[in-house]
DNA sequence: TGTAATTGATAGTAATACTATTACTTTTGC
DNA sequence: GCAAAAGTAATAGTATTACTATCAATTACA
């Protein structure tokens, strides 16, 4: 399927950067080499000037794409839920029952991540590993209000509005399906780092599909009356 | 019933301070002040510069009590858990209907904190607030493996397991308890969180009960076959 | 009363998160 | 084919942060 596609170009905030790093060989370089390198580092320990020596460029130059380390996280988060919000819709198009479509979305709100070979500049790998450790921190800030009545998170709403949608098809007097729904991606999250780093907290057996099954239970059952 | 009570002192592990703040006045003051600042600054702005300033002594001075300002978050977010614990405790023994313990167990994870006369120095208000805001932050860092190998989140693990003991009594034969209560744990904080800075995510109309309600009915219909 | 422990005052360092300036190198518009 | 514009490199500089170090003053307590 994915060869026949016209390659969808991921949109983001014009506000998140002073010159768009799609327009450029180098702003690519920006973009894929802070994805290598918060991976890496984490998001604390990234700075603008190790991205230079990364890239060979002075910190400067980034300055002049990105107005800080913020906005770069709020770049890729936004990349990042644009890309599921077009999954989502490829997936769950043409489906008749609601029931299969609200199985396909959970899914993929929770399941691992595969590379995408239409964005070759951007690791959807590490960047969903990014997304799981690092993406609360852009909004858990003092500037949050500020930020959101600006529209910067819109992006993450309309995703979870798509799902929630899906959840009322199934059981349209179901009175909380945002909560639900991001209660499960933000849960996926926490439950994929806890795998990783403090597995007590969590009861895998086998692998990242236990974390989609129990997710697609507890939605089903929490809709279902 | 809370007058009656023996005060129980929370500890905390020695290893999250260098000297105990519960030991003199000026701990306590640190506690205290650290708690304020935390609350009307975000941890990123706290700093001990600014600490010092509020109670009038010199940063070097709050470095004799904790070596880093991640020290302060680990020690804050021990102590919360493991009041949380004894609250749960207190809540749920000599209920006899395993039901109703975990309902009780739940609220108390869910449910808006009052302030605790016992412990006059800490404003759990406040704490809770840091809690949502700041508490995964204690563990969305490159340190987290060899900070969890040294047992620096036991305390959170063992607060998960008395609930999930909970969840067990009720369904003994439900197999992702650790995860269900993790989530909801995490889960409520995020709620409550959109609730006040991302309203579009959540369908909150009546304040914070709608949350407790809304896990509760959650997990027992997640646990029930 | 004397010694140890605690605190205050001050200074210093390497790194961070930027801003500013200038000069060189590409693009591109005509 | 050339000039103007735009983009990039190189360098320097600032205020703040996250500490460490030193030493004097104070307090505790035995």
């Amino acid at each position: 399927m994915q060869e026949l596609l016209v390659q969808l170009k991921i949109q983001v905030d014009e506000r998140f950067f002073i010159k768009n790093p799609d327009s450029t060989e180098l702003g690519k370089s920006i973009v894929t080499n802070s994805i290598l390198l918060i991976d890496e580092l984490g998001f604390e320990s990234f700075t603008f000037k190790k991205l230079g020596q990364k890239i060979g460029s002075p910190e400067s130059t980034i300055y002049r794409y990105f107005e800080s380390k913020h906005k770069v996280l709020l770049y890729l988060t936004s990349w990042y839920w644009s890309w599921l919000e077009y999954r989502l819709v490829m997936e769950t198009v043409n489906i008749m029952s609601s029931s299969e479509k609200l199985n396909r979305a959970i899914k993929i709100l929770t399941e691992p991540v595969e590379q995408d070979s239409n964005y070759s500049h951007i690791n959807e790998v590490l960047l969903n590993r990014i997304i799981i450790v690092e993406s609360a921190k852009v909004y858990h800030t003092k500037e949050v209000d500020a930020e959101n009545q600006e529209g910067f998170f819109s992006v993450y709403k309309r995703l979870v509005d798509r799902v929630s949608d899906i959840v009322l098809e199934v059981n349209p007097l179901f009175n909380c399906p945002q909560m639900l729904i991001s209660t499960v991606i933000e849960g996926a999250h926490h439950q994929k780092y806890f795998s990783e780093h403090l597995p007590a907290l969590t009861n895998i057996k086998n692998g990242n599909r236990d974390i989609s099954n129990f997710f697609i239970d507890m939605v089903f059952k929490t809709i279902t009356t």
